[in-house]
DNA sequence: CTGAAAGCGCTAACAC
DNA sequence: GTGTTAGCGCTTTCAG
């Protein structure tokens, strides 16, 4: 009998639904602060993000997408106590005080999260992570490989797990080569095009003094910034310096010359963290690594 | 009395109060089928998306992320018959039957719903534009003040009013300009990187026999994707070519030679709709058309 | 103005 | 199985 109500047009009311199951039917995805200031790539997020939807569309879940303002306070786990989300997922997650917290206390109290791009190891949290240390000792070898020997490598912030994973596959590979690795060619940026621009200005000094004949940048932003930047300089990537990014981002394959990089995954990383959450029984639990890949072009 | 529970970490179940309230306190915002296919940039949508979510933050939305798949009927009613959302925001529509269909059903039922780059003119739908006429035309009309006289262009698809809009901009400043319009300069891609290099072949010709010497690209992947289509024809934008592109892209800046184009407020865009939507009062109703700047850079 | 009570449209538990 | 009913945690209305 209510058969028939059914076909006429009826659809339930997702929202007395959800209040009687006590279920939200929402996955959180919580974005750090981009806006204006493009920190990160606009690559990066809709890449996760689409994986995240797709997941999320499987298993029937909504995504509420969450903004994190730079000054506010990092609430999480207010979205599970208001029951806006029955998970979430945190992108661009950072090692400080505060998201430790943040995230301690959502562990604690037993709410479902997820960590995209970033490990906490000593914690134990679901996470989905590329391998940067194997990605970042291939392009390092790489660089061996094409007769450079004195390489330089422009970091991320220690706040990201994937700084230190790529610092020791930068190791790893010049120490496999028998190449002593010194700290004055480790530089550090944000991540951001100026930042690898205003990079150019150190590493000029040793390009020119023979001490540092190619350079290993931990994103493709950055490797960009510091391309032009060296340009200034009289520096050209590919000729005059062997250079390798990372992220294989559309970026890369649009400038001259077309970069060398380390193709991320990013997709399938939303994707997978997606159903660790939704679809637990058939991913693996704790920590899941997803393999990178080398690209070679025209800059090594 | 309850003062106190409140100050001891009492949240509200959004669930129990926004079923209470009929109200979802989410807006929707539905976008194309992006994921790998890559036909839109991901900077148009990062920014919209980024607008959208201050204008919903500052009146207490919450954003529900609806990824449109390629063949799903788009149902955007269902949204709001389920109640999941209060309004919505369409990014990416097209003029195909059955997207009016589907947006002349929401009209009809009253709901709330604002489009974004995109008009239906005899509709009278709420839209947040840019002045895309305005922003051809000073893309053409600089491209003659530069000298460039046989000036073709490469167009988006029909479906999108800009492409209308362009169009007529386009044709204003030649005609303007005393210079005539021919139509076997207008040329069509799809906004993709590769359909602008395809076009290059059919350009080319044109190109060589002095029968085009530059080219209004209706958006700059495509731009892009033709700079270096033309480039193994022997032909190089800038030099060979006028060449400017539209929407102010990060790759834009990126590409060797630098791309002029035309800069869409597209942050600005997204934030009006979505006030137009939750802040009715201070908006005005209609249609809300933004300017757009010339950028000019090394292309012409 | 404060306080009690009905009811939002479902789900889930229980009785038939 | 099928049918009935309590109850989810709020808002809103209405009585006091």
């Amino acid at each position: 009998m209510l058969e028939a109500a059914k076909e006429l047009g009826y659809v339930p009311n997702a929202l007395a639904q959800r209040f009687a199951r006590r279920k939200s039917g929402n996955v959180g995805v919580i974005l750090p602060f981009v806006p204006k200031v493009h920190l990160f790539s606009t690559y990066y997020f809709a890449e996760i993000l689409s994986g995240i939807g797709e997941a999320a569309k499987a298993c029937n879940y909504d995504l509420l997408l969450i903004f994190r303002e730079p000054d506010s306070p990092r609430d999480y786990a207010k979205l599970f106590r208001t029951q806006k989300v029955d998970a979430c997922i945190v992108l661009g997650a950072q090692n400080v005080v505060e998201e430790r917290a943040a995230l301690a206390e959502l562990q604690e109290e037993g709410y479902p999260f997820c960590l995209v791009n970033q490990r906490f190891d000593e914690e134990g949290y679901l996470t989905v992570d590329a391998d940067h240390e194997s990605g970042s000792y291939e392009a390092v070898q790489h660089l061996i490989a094409k007769g450079f020997k004195q390489i330089a490598f422009l970091n991320g912030p220690d706040a990201f797990s994937s700084s230190g994973d790529r610092l020791a596959g930068y190791k790893r590979a010049l120490e496999e080569s028998g190449i002593r690795h010194e700290d004055e060619r480790i530089f550090t940026g944000n991540y951001s095009r100026k930042s690898g621009y205003e990079a150019a200005s150190r590493l000029s000094e040793g390009i020119r003094s023979k001490r540092i004949d190619a350079v290993f940048v931990a994103n493709d932003r950055m490797a960009i910034g510091l391309m032009d930047g060296l340009r200034e300089y009289g520096i050209e990537a590919g000729k005059d310096i062997g250079l390798i990014g990372y992220d294989d981002s559309d970026s890369s394959r649009i400038v001259t010359p077309k970069l060398s990089t380390v193709s991320v995954p990013f997709y399938e990383m939303g994707r997978r963290a997606a159903l660790k959450l939704l679809a637990a029984e058939t991913e693996e639990p704790g920590n899941t690594i997803l393999p990178v890949q080398l690209i070679k072009r025209e800059t090594t």
